[in-house]
DNA sequence: TCAGCTCTTTGATCCACGTCAACCCCTTTG
DNA sequence: CAAAGGGGTTGACGTGGATCAAAGAGCTGA
């Protein structure tokens, strides 16, 4: 299905325009006709299959990418092999906006699931965020969003203590499933225990562990990647109390 | 000196043209004639006493800021009022770009010393920007450096132990005090071991250890807040060796 | 359908860093 | 110059999460 529609031309005209993201993605706040200004430039789309990387730590950064369908996650790795976590990414998010600075970019995006993107290519958009001011501004907030998203998570790894990580985590996956139209108690994790852990700062020992004592309390049910919230209010709490530094 | 500098009209004139930062700054890359452009809209300057702030979480988002002389932290609070160091800005660095997403600021900024600032009005930036590409540019790629620094902070506190944390930190403000004309040796911290513990996500006793441990070990002499690097690398090679996850 | 994976869970043990507490050194102020 | 207070250092001790180890549970592909 998919695929028959990434051919038809149609759609290729009214991507940005037709698509159900444009509130989460870089159309939002445009005017009609400015977005179909996008869509001139977003013409290309890139198919990525489940572990296979978007682009890599060095790679000549040419293009920033907008999640169509699938999920993401993004890594740094250091030199002695070990890998951090930085991200992860779903519909509607932008990738690759780290690559701007030095004009490759400084970290790995990996698919978790087969997934698509729309390809911006850069230089475009910046010609064009210079003509349309509401792009202009979308683009700048979808960066600044990037870097308040950081702090959150720098907040959770400097300041908090592994349960109250989780708790963060599973809330904030939550409520961006929700804010795509699925479920906020019901959801599948398209990463691993490992990722997690790598992401929240934890050993996968630590993140099983700590999903294992959720389902105790009656907080969530586990099974393997699939995620029940039961009481999402009591994992709030959880969050408020016991910070570490 | 500064004050009388500050009222004279070619001061303000020159602003950006004359400022030794403008190689760290937003002025870098463009042309002459460009930077005068810019000029006219950082007319505005503020001093900041230290433990003052620039701006608080919740304030309106109205303009970023430059800094021409001293230095700052920003910082997230939790609800329970832990602090969570975000970073340390020094000269030519920009402050206030978590602002733009939420149309006001999601962090403190507060003077490590009496410092200075240029006020750049933030929708002034973006019609001047739409305007003169190499500053659009240069913006975007100011924005992406958060980013990706952002990014090396959480691979610091997601994956190294206490003292490559510390070194790693050490080995940052290094490079930039070089970078701003100063040694690259022997330098002041203005900020407190809390500080740097809150920034590295460890407490202000294990910072003191670490600091002790490396001047034990001939890396660094440490008197206070003065800090004179006597092996810089061994301090390379201690980050290298033993991450944790 | 089975073999060989990878991912996850759980238990036992260890240790890096947090916590608590005492003391020291500067700096500031009257 | 004395007193007060904010940093900083150091020691003793406790603990949260890492590490090591083993077994179970799901996929994948022949």
């Amino acid at each position: 299905m998919k695929a028959s529609f990434a051919i038809t031309p149609q759609y290729v005209k009214a991507a940005c325009s037709q698509c159900n993201l444009r509130e989460l993605c870089l159309p939002f706040g445009l005017a009609e006709h400015e977005v179909d200004r996008l869509d001139e430039l977003v013409g290309a789309r890139r198919k990525v299959k489940r572990q296979a990387q978007l682009y890599r730590a060095g790679d000549p950064f040419e293009a920033i990418y907008a999640i169509r369908t699938g999920s993401f996650k993004t890594d740094v790795l250091l030199e002695d092999g070990r890998e951090q976590v930085t991200g992860f990414q779903m519909t509607g998010e932008i990738l690759g906006l780290d690559g701007i600075s030095a004009e490759n970019h400084s970290c790995n995006a990996t698919a978790l699931e087969d997934s698509e993107v729309c390809v911006i290519p850069f230089a475009r958009l910046e010609e064009l965020s210079r003509e349309v001011e509401s792009l202009q501004h979308q683009f700048h907030k979808v960066m600044s969003r990037e870097i308040v998203r950081d702090h959150g998570v720098m907040m959770l790894l400097g300041s908090m203590r592994a349960e109250e990580r989780l708790a963060a985590f599973l809330l904030n996956m939550s409520q961006r499933f929700m804010a795509r139209g699925f479920s906020a108690a019901e959801f599948h994790l398209r990463m691993t225990r490992d990722e997690i852990g790598s992401y929240l700062g934890l050993k996968l020992e630590t993140v099983s562990r700590a999903f294992s004592k959720f389902q105790d309390e009656g907080f969530v049910s586990v099974q393997q990647k699939h995620i029940r919230i039961l009481d999402i209010d009591g994992l709030k709490q959880l969050l408020g109390r016991c910070a570490r530094n």
